[in-house]
RNA sequence: GCGGGUAUGGCGGAAUUGGCAGACGCGCUAGAUUCAGGUUCUAGUCGGGGUUCCUCGGUGAAGGUUCAAGUCCUUUUACCCGCACCA
């Protein structure tokens, strides 16, 4: 049948809306699920269909679940501050609130017209007073708990978008938005001293269930390793070096030090090195060189030998001498290393190229050829020679250096704290104020939301100012603490603030007194699920999960992880095979979908085209399979007349019921779709079916393709919603076939295929497969080595 | 370089976790319906060889374990993702 797709769906979706049957009950004796998607940021382009799948998966978890009694809150929002929509401010003179409010309103109406089932009284907005007022709030309680923070710090600077970058967002030396060549500029900034939660963020990921590459991405992410720091003295009396190590066992084997370019110590020793000047030409080098560049450019090593200081080994007493070179960070460890040339590939590429000693310390390998890396007995390293593992050899190397005083294990981690302001317009202001006498002082809570001003010009200033910094009247004010004449701050938050705690704004969007009642968190609390993109399991979850713990410590949510699961989708990639872009100009319009197919072959194709968590390429002609089945399916009311189905196909439909059920549950939305089509295929052979039994089908196929199904509802006579109606249950003894077909095999290759009854003992099913013909035939004349019969399955006669 | 992953027909992908490889869908072929295109329906569709049926080969490559391997082990290649001079 074909039926009028468009009239069906608008139908429906009217009808949920006017009936409220998709909003979370508060309250509710009802066992609760709360599945959380990633909510988008609305821009100019709309949506493409990779938000459709990607929130189709818990659209489906979530149907089925009200199906089964729960209480569900599937909540959308739009996380809106950021700078594309301030960039199509800039060239259009459009105000970015304008722009916002037009892009979630097309966002909107295209999620609509898909059919989502999310409670649409929940829906939040970052940019709007209400909520980042709250954003704000959880700004001050960090700053007041000393975990937000000013430093001068070498930052990324983008010169194309004047902002400046955190080292996510200008990955490979690229502006994440605009990618133009990021450079290092010295600036005050913001930070969030995210590090200090480094072990819980880690020892958290114990206890939650997320995919094993999610877990995998954030340790890495955090990167914690465990090591020593050591102290060497300096030829200059009263002054030392401290390092950081994983391999203190090599001590014996430095054979020289490279600090960081940057290192203070140059400028403290400054009257005692003879080639300052060499060190400070290279260093201005450097500095020149982007992050990029800096890091990707490994091949060739360079430096600078310091000449008239030198370090003392403090294990042998050697003198030993100090390089700068920019293959030594000051942002990890100490910003100094010892050098290790015969097990280390970096300082034995260092060593070779500037003619320095390597010693073995270590048997094994090739020094010849390179540095080795492996495990080993100890050699040349007086009393630890003859020791096998390097782990004793740690040991023993640590208990020396703390009885001498000289050094300590520690640890680091590659996480580094939160670079957390931009000099943009379109942000979430920050609420200090700057008081020559009192420093840096909150904004009382009670003046919270600190407005966004009005501006004319959204261009950031040049040197990377704020646009706020030209509002004078936003600038100059009275400081909260003394009253005196002070400044606000100017500089926004960056845009992972609003999203890092949206997910509690969901459960009580109006609250006014906090950022949500407490007994609503408790109740809802955890996300149950949480699904989205790889792309955000490190970035924003690690905030988002900072600052849930933060709150958590301030007793202001009620459990120390927000997110329970955490699965994700595979992106769609274009009919082409490539990434989706608009200058590939690839991009599927979920709208024209819809528009030719309607809102449940969309759904139901996104879900079939592949395994939910890999990436497919669209195809049009593939989604017309989604489209026959649907139709197909909607062709089930012509022959359900009351004549019921085979017992085979009782069977079927018990084992197709079982089937789905599961696989939702694991996101295997294309198995189960498949189960219904060759479930179709089934029934259309046989001819005919119970209306009680096409309802079981209806109700199946719901939370997938949800209009055409609340129809087939309506024409069966079912009660109510087909959306809340209750989800299929299925009899266990009915999803097994009373006899079963088995493979024999003859020395393992498949020689016929014999009808069992179930359960069938092996002596018999042996038997029965030797009187087939082509068995008999297969094994006549020949001794029978061996027989085996797995019940139910195969039956495997080995002759010679 | 390190970490994670993937590899199955012309394509997207299945395979009850060691038990009939290719479910389901697309595409393709033939036939029917249709004035025609589209739609719909029926049959076929991994490859080779003989053509009701049978036989041999087949899951990136090479070995191995096993009665039995897409699945487990060893070696190897290609591609994807993440991190990356992290000491």
């Amino acid at each position: 049948m074909k039926y009028n797709c468009s009239e069906i769906e608008s139908k429906w979706q009217k009808r949920w809306e006017e009936a409220h049957i998709f909003e979370a009950q508060d309250g509710s004796d009802k066992p609760k699920f709360y599945g959380l998607v990633e909510f988008p940021y609305p821009s100019g382009s709309g949506m493409h269909v990779g938000h459709i799948k990607a929130y189709s998966g818990l659209e489906v978890v979530s149907r089925k679940r009200r199906m089964q009694g729960y209480n569900v809150l599937f909540p959308i929002g739009f996380d809106a501050y950021g700078l594309p929509t301030e960039n199509t401010a800039i060239k259009t003179g459009v105000h970015p609130r304008v722009v916002t409010d037009r892009n979630i309103e097309k966002f909107t109406s295209q999620l609509k017209r898909v059919g989502f089932s999310f409670d649409w009284t929940r829906v939040i907005d970052t940019t709007e007073e209400e909520y980042y007022r709250w954003t704000q709030y959880i700004f001050l309680k960090l700053f007041e708990n000393g975990m937000a923070y000013r430093d001068t710090a070498l930052v990324n600077y983008c010169p194309s978008c004047k902002v400046v970058l955190s080292n996510e967002d200008s990955q490979g030396g690229k502006c994440d938005i605009c990618h133009s060549d990021i450079v290092q500029k010295s600036k005050d900034v913001w930070y969030l001293r995210i590090t200090k939660y480094a072990d819980k963020l880690l020892e958290g990921l114990e206890k939650v269930d997320y995919l094993p590459n999610v877990k995998q991405q954030q340790v890495n992410w955090i990167g914690k390793s465990t090591g020593a720091f050591v102290n060497f003295k300096l030829t200059e009396e009263g002054e030392q070096l401290r390092i950081y190590t994983t391999r203190c066992d090599t001590l014996f084997g430095v054979t020289f030090m490279v600090i960081a370019p940057e290192h203070p110590i140059i400028e403290k020793l400054a009257h005692k090195i003879k080639n300052i000047d060499a060190l400070k030409a290279y260093r201005e080098e450097c500095a020149k060189k982007t992050e990029f560049e800096r890091t990707q450019l490994v091949k060739d090593k360079t430096g600078v030998k310091i000449e008239g200081v030198a370090a003392i080994n403090p294990i042998n007493g050697k003198e030993i001498p100090i390089f700068i070179a920019d293959y030594v960070m000051m942002g990890y460890g100490t910003g100094a290393i010892m050098a290790v040339p015969a097990h280390d590939e970096r300082d034995y590429d260092f060593a070779k190229k500037f003619g320095i000693d390597i010693i073995q310390v270590i048997k094994g390998g090739d020094l010849s050829e390179g540095a080795y890396t492996g495990d080993g007995e100890m050699i040349n390293s007086g009393f630890l020679n003859g020791i096998a593992t390097k782990k004793d050899a740690i040991a023993k190397t640590l208990e020396f250096l703390e009885s001498e005083g000289i050094g300590e294990e520690g640890v680091q981690y590659k996480m580094k704290d939160w670079a957390f302001n931009r000099q943009r317009y379109w942000g979430e202001p920050i609420p200090i104020v700057h008081c020559e006498k009192c420093g840096l002082v909150s904004v009382p809570y009670e003046e919270l939301p600190l407005r966004l001003p009005e501006v004319k010009e959204f261009a950031p200033g040049e040197g990377g100012e704020s646009p706020l910094a030209k509002i004078e009247s936003f600038v100059n004010c009275k400081c909260p603490r003394c009253g005196g004449a002070a400044k606000r701050e100017t500089d926004t938050m960056p845009q992972w603030a609003g999203s890092s705690w949206y997910f509690l704004r969901y459960i009580d969007p109006h609250c006014s007194t906090g950022i949500a009642d407490m007994e609503k968190m408790k109740y809802w609390l955890p996300v149950d699920w949480y699904n989205g993109g790889m792309e955000h399991v490190t970035r924003h979850m690690i905030y988002s999960r900072f600052w849930h713990k933060f709150l958590y410590d301030l007793g202001i949510v009620p459990c120390d992880e927000p997110y329970a699961k955490r699965t994700a989708q595979g992106l769609i990639l274009g009919p082409d095979g490539d990434k989706m872009s608009k200058s590939k100009g690839n991009v599927i319009d979920p709208n024209d979908v819809v528009d030719t197919y309607g809102a449940d072959v969309l759904r139901t194709y996104v879900l079939f085209m592949g395994d939910y968590g890999s990436a497919a390429p669209w195809s049009d002609s593939s989604m017309k399979g989604c489209k026959r089945f649907i139709e197909r399916f909607a062709d089930l009311t012509t022959i359900a007349k009351g004549r019921g189905v085979t017992p085979e196909l009782e069977v079927a439909i018990n084992k197709t019921v079982k089937k789905v059920t599961n696989d939702i549950e694991e996101l295997k939305f294309n198995t189960a779709i498949a189960a219904m089509m060759g479930l179709l295929n089934d029934i259309f052979e046989v001819g005919h079916l119970t209306l009680d039994e096409l309802g079981t089908l209806v109700r199946l196929l719901c939370p997938i393709a949800p209009h055409i199904c609340e129809e087939l509802w309506e024409q069966l006579g079912g009660e109510g919603f087909c959306s809340l109606a209750e989800w299929p249950s299925y009899d266990e003894a009915k999803t097994v076939d009373s006899s079963v077909e088995i493979a024999v095999q003859v020395n393992g290759k498949l020689k016929a295929t014999v009808m069992l009854p179930l359960n069938c003992p092996k002596d018999e099913a042996i038997a029965l497969a030797k009187a087939d013909e082509r068995v008999a035939a297969a094994i006549d004349g020949k001794t029978i080595v061996k027989e085996i019969a797995v019940p139910n399955k195969i039956v495997n006669i080995v002759v010679r």
